[in-house]
DNA sequence: TTGTTCGTACGAATATTTTCCTACCTTTAG
DNA sequence: CTAAAGGTAGGAAAATATTCGTACGAACAA
């Protein structure tokens, strides 16, 4: 039997369902699937249905059956999932280091002055604390 | 046909295989799997092997049949490939946004003295140039 | 009432990733 | 020379992720 760990990670596909999710609220299949074709890729009702009924079963994802339209949510904040997979990410790439992952980023792309500036304000806040 | 392309991005075990040949240098298979089996998981021999030449078709190896005991390397540099991975991240996750992902960083994980003090540095060298 | 539209359920086909079995060759210990 | 150990190649199986066809019920317009 499979485990339904809390910590279920959502595939590439699932995380794509749970951004149109967690940006417009609550929303029916027909909604989400016409999101992914707008913005993502080109994909069938029924396999948008089906994903989204196997993130119910993973947990992922909650119904409301109460009307014939099911109305589904994401389970888990938007924050806390991210967090999980940024976590994931620094420990897997970076050793964990928060500073590696900054360096190796602000050398890639050019960042602007006002994103610099953010963060250092943001530095600033956690330091004082 | 499949296009071999220069993006080809790294699948889970592909980059725990990676890993092993940016840390240790070019090794044979006998040596990747050793590692792979001491510090990751249970995985057989040839299941490497096989993995490995994979990844030498996608172009991600170099392989140096010069010897019985084929030599593999990392084709791509490790900084390339990881900055690859995470401006793919940043982009999926955070719009794209560096500081946005900081805050998420800052937040989620006590972040110790030391490596504020070293992002705060980064911050400033970068603002410098 | 009837047929068209829109919804869910579910099995199965595909695609992708991962694992390993088998065959066979080379090296080496005895 | 022979057997054991260790190497590569390649196909197939297994696990996972993704897509879609078909069946069928409910809502609704004509």
């Amino acid at each position: 039997m499979k485990k339904e760990n809390h910590t279920a990670e959502p595939t590439k596909s699932e995380l794509e369902i749970l951004q149109v999710l967690w940006e417009n609220g609550p929303s029916t299949v027909r909604f989400v699937n016409d999101k992914l074709n707008e913005e993502k890729r080109s994909v069938q009702y029924t396999s948008t249905l089906k994903l989204m009924q196997i993130m119910v079963e993973k947990a992922l994802l909650n119904r409301d059956e109460s009307q014939m339209k099911h109305v589904y949510s994401a389970a888990a904040e938007e924050q806390q999932t991210k967090g999980a997979l940024l976590d994931r990410f620094v420990d897997t790439l970076y050793k964990g280091s928060a500073s590696s992952l900054l360096m190796q980023l602000l050398g890639n792309r050019k960042t602007s002055k006002k994103e610099l500036e953010e963060m250092r304000a943001l530095l600033n806040k956690i330091e004082k604390k």
